[in-house]
DNA sequence: GATTCATATTCCCTCAAGGGAATATGAATC
DNA sequence: GATTCATATTCCCTTGAGGGAATATGAATC
């Protein structure tokens, strides 16, 4: 059931966060560590988890890897993915990963998603 | 983060079904075991983790016991199981579950959730 | 109080998840 | 082609989930 390998997808809490940043954009995984202030390994092992089950989509960019939210989710992905922003709006740690986002937009504006020109 | 227990509940088929099953009100063991045609030790384990993780209710009615969906739930709660109860529309699992619900329904009339008068 | 019925719990097993340290890969640069 | 940088993978460990068989519990009935 499709529906089970997103929720499986979900109950992780630093997942939530990668895909909710995600939301606003596409990112690379140095810009993700930066943010959640995790380390490289967690944040990578996630990333591919997300990505082996559809979650996610990536693509290389010289040494930088780019993901995104899919191009054309399913419509549970896409119902879950706005309840799941609903949900989050108010949470601190959420609310904190997107002010530490914000405050990379100038940079992103110039370089795109990729970390260092 | 309640977030992530409620994930966690939701990626489970059986409780998926139990949960959607609930929607319709509230039923006892027997009836779950009826519908969804799962072994007594599954449905029960199961309720359990979604009684621990508070996305259920329940209480004793002589021998059986009734199960329910939280009187108050969460925000969060209601949002996802609004999404939940949306997602499988269409799936023939919880379809069928649905319909044999649906032949039980003049029995319930009658008796209230418990099972055998 | 012994039996019966509905339900819960225990025990045993297997398997996957998650974390971190260390290492590998692949592209770019010198 | 050696080095560097960003990212991925491997290895090792611990922990919890899920399934089923067997057993326990608690209420009702005889």
């Amino acid at each position: 059931m499709e529906l089970v390998r997103i929720y499986e997808s979900l109950c992780e809490p630093t997942r939530l966060r990668l895909l909710h940043v995600l939301a606003a954009g596409p990112l690379c995984v140095c810009h993700f560590q930066a943010v959640l202030r995790e380390p490289q390994v967690k944040i990578s092992k996630h990333l591919g988890y997300l990505r082996a089950r559809g979650l996610v989509e990536c693509e290389r960019e010289g040494n930088w890897m780019i993901y995104r939210l899919p191009a054309k989710p399913s419509r549970e992905l896409r119902s879950n993915l706005a309840c799941l922003q609903d949900c989050v709006r108010e949470n601190p740690v959420f609310r904190r990963d997107r002010a530490r986002l914000a405050k990379l937009a100038p940079r992103l504006a110039r370089t795109g998603p990729a970390c260092c020109p």
